[in-house]
RNA sequence: GCCGAAGUAGCUCAGUGGUAGAGCAACGGUUUCGUAAACCGUGGGUCGCGGGUUCAAUCCCCGCCUUCGGCUCCA
């Protein structure tokens, strides 16, 4: 309960649905039970059950199929699992005693071209699950030939397979696989492709089952597309937030003193940050938040009561052990009086709602304070397994943008639809412009388990939202099943720049942690009553939100926020103090303005300016001081002409105050 | 946490069983310059950390840390 470890911060790709479906498998719902060929490629129409894919897909596929026929022949012994496409590619799971490293690239390359250059078409068959579970029994799936031992991991996507179900077979040259494809006509249709990396999976993707050698390759219809999708890939890299962040100065990593996952915000990167909470503040003042301010830490009791102690523990930073000396007590030999007590262990915060929950039980609460909007940017520390930390994306100590709100049932719909508003205000001044929101309800068979024992306030609270969202017309996907423990929840799901997938924004409703904490308001009716809760973080944490604010705009910010606002360079000494002058000007209107005379060419001055992506350059050579004048220059966009100061500078005021783009 | 790879100057990288180099950055000097790199010079590294092998280890071996690619996790 309380807040899961994903509130602001979820990275994880959901693997398509597609992909879930190989593993369950290679089953066409036809029932012909004949053999027959693999559909050319351009046939739109095999058996309607099989797994649907686009060309593309299709194409990797094959090139997986291809890619277990080359392994084969250099490793007979491999066992394959399951060999999907996916997004950027393929991949194929395979158990190997070999260790495959990209060093065998080549070979394993050279053995695929052969393959491909036979030109062997793909034959699709049909079999019965006795001829299927006879051919995995004699290590003849996902091999060349029959084998000492079962082929193990196919034998367990058989019996997966429910009865009645078509099994599929397909076959290239002596390579027979289980697979319910579709595939290309040939292997001499896998015309480009290239072998990219090799990491471990676990079989099913479960932690319990043996870890699999995953190759991932990618495949294209020509070398053409397949060289531009490398050259993209090296493009996307340039706008990595880690790299970025690093050649703009923005954030550092400092894992051998300050730690893995904490990371410092430099000054042009903490410039960054203040814009952001100032937005946050504005927007949320006008809209009736009101802003509180909580300690990094809390006695163990917080979150034995919220509900996060123990379950929740190992997401948290280990406990503060206070060990008070007991003086008084062992004076008059009595240590008993005053034993070490679990009252005596502290927490870092993972979350700021079990604060918010004390400041709301501050004081009696009446109907009348309600709906009540605390606001606040916590510092919360999750203690993140170490293979997830991620650049900015993933951290350990975070600001949320956090905020909860304390409403009673009749104004939850406009409390809602606020907030929803919110986002897309936000989205707006930041012009994304491709997001979904998904919404994760409950499911009946999960109930007093997965989730809170509370089926009618469940169904009352997923029928508000959903018709919240349906009147607001909102994008959105129902997922169900994928709750929190408290309640439905709303995740905001963004691509950067650089096509990762991600969670930015959580809106979660809490229906069963303020009941844990005792809160109530005294209703019109004199009786005392639970408020609801929601939780929302519409910039997620502002690491994360940062970080993808970075490869959305590539390092290029808009005026408003970017680190370096405006730089002048005097063209030579003579204009030193016109230039200072303007400095003094701009930073008295809280500019962020800088001089810089050296002794480059002015020239160099305005590469360097240039590559540290400074938004706005003024040149001031005699000319201009003669004038009072300045010549502008903006990032992007090259020179912009001359202008008189006063105008240059309100120009860069409005643009600043309307946070324009 | 798991599997694999990597860690050399602030950054990007080269290199060798005989204790290290380049470019950019930094610093100093010359140059007073008009829109994406003027010129000359200087300093800078416990080659991630700890062990081991060796006459000798940045290089070979082992352990650890961190990062990266995946996986798992992400009530």
């Amino acid at each position: 309960m309380g807040f899961p470890r994903d509130f602001p911060q979820k990275t994880r790709r959901r693997e398509p649905e597609r992909v879930r479906s190989f593993l369950a498998i290679a089953v066409f719902r036809g029932n012909d039970g004949t053999m027959e060929s693999a559909p050319p490629p351009s046939d739109p129409a095999p058996p309607a059950a099989a797994p649907r894919m686009t060309d593309l897909e299709r194409l990797r596929h094959s090139a997986a199929h291809v890619m277990a026929t080359a392994i084969a022949k250099l490793w007979p012994d491999a066992q394959f699992a399951a060999g999907p496409p996916v997004e950027d590619g393929f991949y194929y799971d395979v158990e190997l005693g070999h260790r495959i490293s990209p060093a065998d690239f080549d070979k394993i390359e050279a053995e695929m071209k052969a393959v491909v250059k036979t030109n062997q078409p793909f034959e699709r068959i049909v079999v019965s699950r006795a001829e299927a579970l006879a051919l995995a029994q004699k290590g003849r799936l996902a091999a060349l030939g029959e084998r000492a031992l079962p082929s193990r991991y196919k034998l367990d996507i058989l019996q997966g397979i429910l009865e009645g179900e078509t099994i599929t077979l397909y076959r290239n040259g002596d390579f027979l696989d289980l697979c319910a494809g579709p595939h290309t006509m040939r292997t001499g249709n896998v015309k480009a492709f290239k072998l990219t990396a090799v990491a471990s999976a676990y079989y099913k993707g479960d932690e319990a089952n043996p870890q699999l050698q995953r190759i991932y390759g990618t495949a294209f219809p020509n070398k053409t597309e397949l060289e531009a999708h490398f050259v993209m890939l090296e493009e996307a890299k340039k706008r990595d937030h880690r790299r970025l962040g690093a050649e703009m100065g923005l954030f550092a990593m400092d894992p051998e003193y300050t730690g893995p996952g904490l990371p410092l915000w430099l000054p042009k990167g903490a410039a960054i940050l203040e814009e952001l909470e100032k937005l946050a503040k504005e927007t949320e003042f006008v809209a009736g938040y009101v802003r509180v301010k909580t300690p990094h830490l809390a006695r163990e009791k917080m979150y034995t009561t919220s509900g996060h102690l123990p379950y929740y523990a190992e997401s948290m930073f280990p406990p503060m052990e206070i060990r008070e000396e007991r003086r008084r007590t062992s004076d008059v030999g009595d240590a008993k009086e005053n034993p070490a007590s679990s009252s005596d262990r502290y927490f870092l915060k993972a979350m700021n709602c079990p604060h918010h929950h004390r400041i709301f039980a501050a004081a009696p609460r009446s109907y009348r304070d309600l709906p009540l909007r605390l606001a606040e940017y916590g510092c919360c520390y999750r203690y993140e397994q170490s293979g997830e930390l991620f650049g900015l994306m993933r951290v350990r100590s975070m600001n949320m943008n956090d905020a909860h709100i304390y409403c009673a049932p009749d104004q939850f719909a406009a409390e809602f639809n606020a907030v929803n508003a919110m986002y897309l205000k936000y989205f707006e001044i930041f012009g994304f412009t491709k997001y979904r929101m998904r919404f994760s309800t409950s499911a009946p068979e999960g109930m007093g388990r997965k989730y809170v024992d509370e089926p009618a306030l469940w169904k009352q609270t997923e029928d508000m939202v959903r018709r919240v969202l349906q009147e607001s017309s909102i994008q959105y996907v129902e997922v169900p099943d994928e709750a929190a423990f408290y309640g439905p929840k709303i995740d905001v799901q963004v691509w950067s720049a650089i096509g990762r997938e991600f969670t930015l924004a959580t809106n979660q409703v809490d229906f069963a942690v303020p009941k844990r904490f005792g809160l109530v308001y005294r209703d019109r009716d004199n009786a005392d009553k639970t408020p609801l809760c929601i939780h929302r973080a519409p910039l997620g944490t502002h690491e994360r939100f940062i970080g993808f604010l970075i490869e959305h705009y590539a390092g290029n910010f808009p005026l408003w926020l970017a680190p370096d606002q405006v730089r002048v360079l005097p063209v030579t000494d003579a204009q030193l103090s016109y230039a200072q002058a303007l400095v003094a000007e701009l930073r008295a209107a809280q500019v962020r303005a800088e001089m810089e005379f050296s002794n480059d060419k002015l020239q160099g001055r305005i590469q360097r300016a240039e590559a540290a992506r400074v938004h706005t350059i003024f040149v001031v050579g005699a000319k201009e001081q003669a004038s009072g004048a300045v010549a502008l220059r903006v990032h992007g966009k090259g020179q912009q002409g001359v202008k008189p100061r006063a105008e240059a500078i309100a120009e860069i005021l409005a643009a600043i105050r309307n946070r324009s783009r």
